[in-house]
DNA sequence: CCTTCTACCTGTCAGC
DNA sequence: TGCTGACAGGTAGAAG
């Protein structure tokens, strides 16, 4: 489930197996996932020593000792798999046929990276490298000091297309899915038919809404990465994701969740509370 | 530049 | 029990 919590979470779990390490080991059991690896992707890892590992939006950055970026996307199934080397599975304990790369690394854990469906990716960015897309793209990170009703609604101004469409491009807000935008705006009171614009004034000011909507945004946000960093994982009920004709949470409506498609992907709100 | 559409891939579930 | 179609949390590139 790879929004910022889910990626955020992966991240902590690998950060005793991989910073500090080496890797000993670098196997790819298919030449792609959704485009191919990096030239020399084996080669250029082996060797070298992860010297931190940070989060950027839905992205993992390993930076090597190398100078080189190992940069890893979950996709929508990708995960982490980490166990110490050597550990043998029973034939029929695991899944194992998604398994597609594997880092075997001086700490003596096993990361085995697990993606179904294959939309993840893994890249080796040299040192320097200034790619316009992806990574670099990104808008602010949304629990940092620089994501304020301010930069929301300088972006927002004169955009038109609806406030969930907006939300869920990478380079208005780094790592929102399309579960946190419909948990946000739903915190927020706030309806995902809105236009972008609306969150700014005519003077490019900061609308009230704005201020709301931030505030929303890093509430949900800073919730789940708490419920999902720790190891007594368990899972919190969503506000309105999945929840289509259910009853609204918010105290004192009335209304039920609703289900509506846009851009091709599902948004749940509830229009009485929501405007 | 902005917006919308499409492609990429496998698994699961509902309905017949 | 198959079969079919819809749907699933991602990004990026092309077209308008």
């Amino acid at each position: 489930m790879p929004e910022l919590p889910e990626v955020e979470r992966e991240r902590r779990l690998l950060l005793p197996a991989m910073t500090g390490a080496r890797f000993v080991r670098v196997r790819l059991n298919r030449p792609d996932l959704r485009v191919p690896f990096s030239e020399r992707f084996i080669e250029r890892l082996r060797g070298r020593t992860v010297e931190t590992l940070a989060r950027r939006g839905k992205y993992l950055l390993a930076a090597l000792d190398s100078g080189e970026t190992l940069v890893m996307h979950l996709g929508m199934s990708g995960a982490f798999r980490i166990e110490p080397t050597g550990t043998r599975h029973a034939a029929d304990a695991l899944d194992t046929r998604h398994d597609h790369v594997v880092f075997v690394m001086s700490s003596g854990q096993t990361v085995t990276f697990n993606d179904p469906r294959r939309f993840g990716f893994m890249q080796l960015l040299a040192a320097g490298d200034a790619s316009t897309t992806g990574v670099a793209a990104l808008g602010p990170e949304p629990l940092s000091r620089a994501f304020t009703p301010h930069t929301l609604a300088a972006t927002a101004a004169g955009r038109t297309t609806s406030l969930k469409s907006f939300l869920l491009d990478q380079k208005v807000v780094a790592g929102l899915g399309n579960i946190y935008v419909s948990e946000a705006l739903h915190l927020a009171n706030l309806s995902p038919l809105r236009a972008a614009a609306t969150l700014a004034t005519d003077t490019g000011r900061p609308h009230v809404s704005a201020r709301t909507l931030v505030r929303a945004i890093k509430a949900v946000l800073r919730k789940a990465v708490g419920s999902r960093g720790t190891s007594a994982y368990r899972q919190a009920r969503f506000r309105v994701y999945d929840r289509a004709d259910e009853p609204c949470d918010t105290p004192r409506c009335n209304g039920h969740v609703q289900r509506l498609v846009q851009a091709g992907r599902s948004t749940f709100y509830c229009s009485t509370c929501q405007r």
